[in-house]
Formats: structure tokens, sequence, C-alpha cells
DNA sequence: GCGGTGCATTGATGTAGATCAAGAAGTGAT
DNA sequence: ATCACTTCTTGATCTACATCAATGCACCGC
């Protein structure tokens, strides 16, 4: 197999994302532009001049690209405390769609380069959230990484419709409905 | 086919690995320890209690696994002006052999993980690190993995075997090789 | 010279997962 | 209730790459 369909390795193959937990809620409470986004909604199109970071405080947000054949691939969840935003910097568009799987509320603030690139906690953070990634995407066969999939995110497995998960891992939903059906069969 | 043979998927699933350039020559003149390194000469074993950190000022390091079948499994190149050290902290044992390719030269120090986690170049390096090894990752084909290892690497194909390079892309000897030929069918 | 030893190539065959196509089962709108 | 629409499942076939096995080819020590 190819990792991803070929086409989702394309679209994917000049964007970066930034994307990690909030550290901490200090700044929950605070008076700050507050957005609620209905599912389906559309927060950031691919080749727009994007400037938002968004921070999700409830509710489930996705990013993804769209292949020339209209196919939507996903390249990362955001549920609730997380943050999200492209990597793109100056006149440089980004890659990336990022819309709302469920209703949700996030916090919508103007990125700010400096502060992305100057907090160490942040910086180590994407780290190991990359690392993640890339441990995942080593593993190997399909099973592995969806099994790796469910011991990191439980709970987004029983959020979202399964040719999202099956997307996510790079694989077709009609191979993650055998995967499933290998799995529980095993089990029994 | 499986991204890495399933053994090398395993290898690598718990390990992760400090990687990044040099930032500045600045240390480069000063009087620290220098080691001389014979090619093959095994600089970090899987299982140590590693508190190294490599710096090559000349030659080529790898890091690599090996699976239980003996075989080895190469996670990263460090050629000259990188630094390599592994990512296992305190009482945790390292995952990943080093050696190295050709014989090299390279300052050992004692790892500081103050200093790895608070310089914030070097997070971003390591960021951009991992960047790159994630898009390569998601380079769905074969084909695609080796065009875009030689474009991000064009002295290191030169310089290492070709098995290795395979073992880099996650694919076997035979597959580069057909991958070989079929490039440079193209090219006539 | 001559026989190792390791690497690259080539062929044959096996397999995981893609792709295509056809149901089945759930959901919402009229 | 019925129709449209989407998701999930299942089967058939195709393809990229693994695996196994044989051969060629360079470099080495003798």
């Amino acid at each position: 197999m190819p990792l991803l369909p070929a086409s989702q390795a394309r679209a994917a193959l000049t964007h970066t994302l930034t994307l990690y937990p909030i550290l901490n809620d200090r700044n929950r409470n605070r008076k700050l532009k507050i957005t609620n986004v209905v599912k389906g909604q559309i927060l950031q199109r691919s080749g727009e001049l994007n400037t938002k970071v968004f921070t999700v405080q409830s509710g489930l947000l996705r990013s993804y690209t769209i292949d020339h054949k209209g196919k939507e691939h996903i390249y990362m969840f955001a549920p609730e405390n997380w943050i999200i935003t492209d990597n793109c910097e100056g006149d440089i568009p980004c890659d990336l769609f990022i819309d709302a799987l469920e209703d949700s509320t996030c916090r919508v603030t103007e990125k700010d380069f400096e502060k992305l690139t100057s907090d160490r906690k942040l910086l180590i953070k994407r780290i190991n959230v990359l690392q993640k990634r890339v441990i995942m995407l080593m593993s190997s066969s399909a099973i592995e990484r969806y099994e790796h999939f469910i011991e990191i995110y439980p709970e987004i497995t029983q959020r979202v419709p399964q040719r999202m998960i099956a997307s996510y891992l790079g694989i077709t939903p009609e191979a993650l409905s055998r995967i499933r059906k290998e799995i529980s069969n095993e089990k029994v």
C-alpha cells in the first residue's frame, strides 16, 4: 500500500501545522473573544492568508486538505483544550482547511509568531505532538496504526465517523471496516 | 506494504530522538574533548543508560535499532555539523544504537537536559527536523520517498551503501534497486 | 592466480491494502 | 411511510512492495 493515498500525500507535502494542548487555563476566564461555531462551519480555507489561532474550549475541530479529486484528507483532530493554527507565515497562504466536526466554542486570536516560537513549554509540546505523529506514522500496518490511535485518542474514536478516522490513519474506510471486524473476531 | 517492515516499526515504537544541525560554530574551536571515531565503531548501545550528546565535526554517524531477528533499521543519519543524542532521560535506558559509517571526529559532551530544552532556536530546529520527517513519511510511495530523500540529502546518497538508504526509507534493498532502475529508464 | 564475503541486481511468488461495485442499515425531509 | 442521502459493510480484483532465491560483481587476503 501507499501509506496515504497518493493524492493525499501530494496535498500534504508542503504544509506544516502547529497543534498543541493548552498548557494551563490561566486565560480561560479572561474576557476574550469567544466564537460559537456550528457543526460543519469552516473556519479557515486553503489558499487564504490566514492569520488566526484557534483555541478550542468545547467541541471538536479538524484540519484537512482537499485533493484534486475533491476528496478530503484529515490531517489532525483538535478537541477541547487544544490549540490549532496553520504554520503559514507572512505572505504565504495556508494549505489547510479547518472546520468544526461538532458545535464548538473557541477563542480566536490573531497569530503572533513571536509568541508561537518564543514560549519554551509550547515548543516542547509541539515537539511531543510531532514525535507522536512520527511514531504513529512509523507503525507499520494499518491495524497497528489503528490500535495506536484508539490508545491515544479513545474519546475521539467515539465522536467522529469511521471514515474520518480512516482518513487520519491514511487508509480507506473499507480497510478500516475490515480491520475492526478482524479485531472484534479476535476478541470472541 | 507496511511502511516499515513490521519488525522495524515495533523497534521504533517507543523511542524518540534529538537530532538537529549545529546552529553556529562558536564552539567549534574551543578546546573541548574531541573524539576520533573509526568507521564501524559503536558510540552508544540500545539498553544502556546513555548520557552523551554527539556533535559531529567530520564524518557520518547513524542511529539505528536492531529487531528481534538481528536486522538493523536506520532511524537517522547525522553528517558533519549535526548533533545527535538519544532522547532518554533519567533512569530510562535509550532505545537506539549510534555508530560511525565513516571515520569521524565528534565532540562528546554530557547530556544537559536543561540546555536541550531551553534553547529556543534549538527547539525550533528540532521541530523542523521532525516536520521534514513527517512529510517524508507521508510521501506515499517508495519512489516519492526516495526522490524526496535525494533532494534533501544529496550528499548522503553518495556516501552510504544503498541498503542503508533503503532501510531509512523503510523499504527493502531489492525494492530500492528496482526503483533506481525505473528512474534511470525514465531519464533515457 | 583463486576462493571468500558483502553488496546490487533480477526473477518468482505472496500479501496488505487500494479500488471498484454492490448491498445494508441508519437518518432526515417531505 | 417513502424517498433521498449518507455511512458502513462485504466481495472481487488489482497493485505495490515484501520475501525468497539465484546470480553477478567488486574487493579482499592468501
